[in-house]
DNA sequence: TAAATACCTG
DNA sequence: CAGGTATTTA
């Protein structure tokens, strides 16, 4: 069988998808693991050392976690508007100790030249003063009852599972468990925040309720539980007051107070990114994939030539049948669930672009569980019937363009994407979502062409994640000109060097993808295709795999359907070439690098972020 | 003529 | 990918 071609297998995906930041040890970034961009080193310790042990990752805690945060953000805000700049919205514990128990390592915050000062305006303009302080007296007190509750709210658990209700046996990172606590709890905290103001009293009210809430659960500790219930006592105690203390330090000193993460914030994202506002017009963001979708037995007998669209046309709705898998939970409600809090100026460049990995486009993402969906599995379904493909109408090309429609309510779900990328249990997660720190830049220049020394002092090369950037823009332009480039590069000092370095990239990249597409339109030659129709690239082909590893090889971004479909529309070119034999001639190539060439779509705006490359992680 | 590409190579 | 070269294009 021959897994490149296949049924559309993949539910239409909004151009418009969110991004999730994630690290590999399985879990999404915290809140303040997101914040790197403090400039005080305590503030990149591993900032949670309350989240570190398995269990801590309890529900319970999370909750409680989120809580406090909410109330210290409360008190960060308590003074200023919620302005983006200002807020440290980082806290870490200063323990030397429980720094280095941390596994994961968080570092490199320093800010990106390109970088714009940023709306940090009123640094130091908050002292909290006694009134803090009280505050954080009153908040200590919480902790106490809050620990007390605790331990009654685990107790129900004990029994089943291991100490503090954490799944013992399973991975504390499970997909269930970020899902589930993580976004949960997090919204709450999102709700807070819209009240900001800073009125802690009322935040903590609102806390204190909750608490409430949960210590009415029936006791039933069981004696062997009993033990650890203690040292998850003792445990969160002090890591707690560690990080408040930490953190109300910061507050009360930290005269830089960055940004605010404001992504720490909002609830989950989707990810699926399906129960984001799509696209007013779909374009080429619309898609037909509904089709695998759609229990076998449902599906449209497209096994012969599927000479038109209607049905996927048809298919077009804002929901498409698809697996329930596709539709996470977290932030499925519309926008309205999820209210921004930030002036749209702000979220636009400013904060964005400083959200690393973030962005509301929706295109970083992460390897989603969910995102194993039937279709996902070349194997299974698709590859039963790799020629069943669903038509792709060329005339839906015409629309080339993804609307990307960067609406603030896209930026809430960013940062606390239950999501993470489970890969290798790398620990070295933290660092690859990292901004790019001066010192890989400058180690980047080492790779500079050579011819390329540029007169000017400033050696501004390019950098790894400028070739990042660019291949993930090759997704939607094969052929960027080279004052495209400029205005999607803004950080980058054009010369001719640098021009045609980038040209050249461009070039090689689609080197690549035309080889790849001959390749595959040879095989399904090969393998008895006769209708090109049926040629179309789907996100569980191989050869989407193929250029996915090429293009966007940590496969943090969201591959657009756009580009799918040129894919496909390419394949088909050549399948039809090499099928009349037009091989023969040397130029056959040209008339389809002609029409490709014609069909480049709209650049996301975002990536016209200076900052950009900070979100390109792994370098 | 310079820039952009294609094609080949390492 | 970067180099190099040949060819095409404006």
């Amino acid at each position: 069988m021959n897994p490149n071609f296949s049924l559309l297998s993949q539910p239409s995906r909004d151009c418009s998808y969110l991004a999730e930041p994630r690290t590999k040890d399985g879990r999404s970034l915290s809140p303040r693991e997101q914040g790197r961009d403090s400039p005080f080193p305590w503030s990149q310790v591993p900032s949670s050392s309350l989240a570190d042990p398995d269990w801590f990752w309890d529900e319970h805690i999370q909750a409680k976690r989120a809580r406090v945060e909410t109330i210290v953000r409360g008190m960060c805000l308590s003074p200023n508007p919620p302005v983006p700049g200002n807020a440290p919205a980082r806290d870490s514990p200063c323990c030397p100790e429980k720094a280095r128990e941390r596994k994961r390592k968080q570092n490199l915050p320093v800010q990106q030249g390109p970088l714009k000062p940023g709306p940090a305006g009123d640094r130091g303009s908050r002292k909290g003063g006694p009134r803090v302080r009280e505050q954080l007296h009153l908040l200590k007190q919480q902790l106490k009852h809050l620990q007390e509750h605790i331990l009654q709210a685990a107790e129900p658990k004990a029994p089943a599972q291991g100490p503090g209700g954490s799944e013992t046996g399973e991975d504390p990172l499970s997909v269930k468990q970020r899902d589930g606590s993580g976004s949960r709890s997090w919204a709450v905290h999102s709700d807070h925040r819209q009240g900001s103001s800073g009125d802690l009293s009322r935040v903590e009210k609102h806390r204190v309720s909750e608490v409430k809430h949960q210590s009415e659960e029936p006791r039933l500790l069981p004696s062997g539980a009993r033990a650890l219930l203690e040292i998850l006592k003792k445990e969160l105690t002090g890591a707690i007051s560690q990080a408040v203390d930490s953190v109300l330090q910061k507050v009360l000193l930290d005269p830089s107070g960055h940004l605010t993460h404001l992504g720490k914030s909002f609830p989950g994202l989707v990810p699926d990114g399906r129960s984001e506002p799509s696209p007013p017009e779909g374009g080429a963001c619309k898609d037909p994939l509904p089709l695998a979708a759609l229990p076998r037995s449902a599906q449209p007998q497209t096994g012969a030539p599927l000479g038109n669209l209607s049905l996927a046309k048809s298919l077009d709705s804002p929901r498409y049948p698809v697996s329930p898998r596709m539709i996470p939970k977290p932030c499925q409600g519309p926008p309205a669930n999820c209210p921004l809090t930030v002036p749209a100026h702000i979220q636009e460049d400013q904060i964005l672009s400083q959200l690393l990995g973030h962005r509301p486009s929706g295109h970083w993402r992460g390897n989603l569980p969910q995102d194993s969906s039937p279709q996902s599995h070349p194997s299974s379904e698709a590859a039963l019937q790799p020629w069943r493909a669903a038509k792709l109408q060329p005339l839906a090309l015409s629309q080339r363009q993804c609307p990307w429609l960067f609406k603030s309510t896209c930026l809430e779900r960013l940062p606390l994407v239950p999501s993470v990328k489970m890969e290798q249990g790398g620990l070295q997660a933290v660092t690859d979502a990292l901004p790019f720190s001066s010192a890989l830049y400058i180690s980047f220049t080492s790779n500079r062409s050579s011819r390329c020394h540029s007169p000017e002092r400033q050696e501004e090369g390019l950098n790894p994640g400028h070739l990042k950037k660019a291949k993930l823009m090759f997704f939607f332009t094969r052929y960027p000109s080279s004052n495209l480039l400029k205005a999607y590069f803004p950080d980058v000092q054009f010369n001719r060097c640098i021009t045609s370095q980038m040209i050249k990239w461009f070039s090689n990249f689609r080197e690549f993808y035309y080889i790849q597409m001959e390749k595959f339109a040879r095989q399904a030659i090969s393998d008895g295709v006769t209708n090109p129709k049926m040629l179309v690239v789907l996100r569980n082909s191989e050869l989407f795999r193929a250029l996915n590893m090429h293009y966007n090889k940590g496969n943090d971004f969201e591959v657009p359907d756009c580009f799918l479909e040129i894919a496909s529309l390419t394949l088909q070119e050549f399948f039809r070439a090499v099928s009349a034999g037009k091989d023969s001639d040397p130029s056959w190539k040209k008339p389809i690098y002609k029409i490709i060439s014609k069909l480049d779509s709209d650049i996301p705006e975002i990536f016209k972020s200076s900052s950009y490359p900070q979100e390109l992680f792994r370098n």
